[in-house]
DNA sequence: AATATAATTCAATAGAGATTGAATTATCTC
DNA sequence: GAGATAATTCAATCTCTATTGAATTATATT
């Protein structure tokens, strides 16, 4: 079991985002309401497959469901606007360009002293 | 075949992210040049587990190899800046909450003038 | 009450891709 | 050149989950 733990949260969020249907539907909610069979209509998919993805999005909290006041038949579907910028600042914080640190990586023949004295070495046993 | 041309590139995108040793792997990078080896001890995962993934990297271009200078088994592996500014604008104009707009779900009962009427008439009938 | 509609749930299948182990390549040291 | 080391490539397996089809729920209409 490799050490994931720093990431554990990220993945989750990433994961849910990475299937096509799914990232097609919340690109469509981006553009604003909509219901499951308009959203089936659109993407040429069945309604129990829009239904399903659906609700991995309610269940991460990132969309809100909400029945039609005059017909509860129909249920419309929104994204939570917290919950958008959570998303937004989570990953921008992940892939701040300033996380990155200059680093010498502890494996591999040393940059130091020793290292320009093997490299001197090999240049005078090559002559 | 659904309609998922909209998204088509950002699924390549965060399919590669969405893979939890990658991520670690990417995670690490974030803290700055690491070599094969390193980021195996690291993660407790095998060279060949590691490789794999920094192909994939790589082949999208977000990751950079550099063979060390005095020893040339060794490479080092560094997130490629410009990838990295390219991935930060592609999520975070996805992602933009002023892409959400006001809109009426095309299907559902109309709120309109008709809608009025019914539920008028429901209330009368329902007395 | 009976029928129709929108949506959800459930069980089974199928497919993509991560992981594993072995073989191979590239480079260095002696 | 022989042996060692870092890394990669390859083929096979295994696992996860998206998809599919059928059954079910909730609400509305007549």
């Amino acid at each position: 079991m490799p050490k994931l733990a720093p990431v554990t949260d990220l993945i989750e969020t990433l994961k849910l985002l990475a299937d096509p249907t799914r990232l097609a539907i919340f690109n469509l909610l981006m553009q604003g309401v909509q219901c499951n069979c308009e959203l089936g209509d659109q993407l040429g998919l069945p309604m129990n497959l829009i239904s399903h993805h659906l609700k991995a999005l309610r269940d991460a909290g990132w969309v809100n469901a909400e029945r039609d006041a005059n017909d509860a038949r129909w249920v419309y579907y929104a994204i939570n606007p917290r919950a958008l910028n959570q998303l937004r600042e989570q990953l921008s914080a992940f892939l701040d360009p300033q996380r990155i640190k200059p680093r010498q990586p502890k494996c591999g023949p040393r940059v130091d002293a020793a290292a320009s004295t093997r490299v001197a070495q090999r240049e005078r046993v090559g002559k």
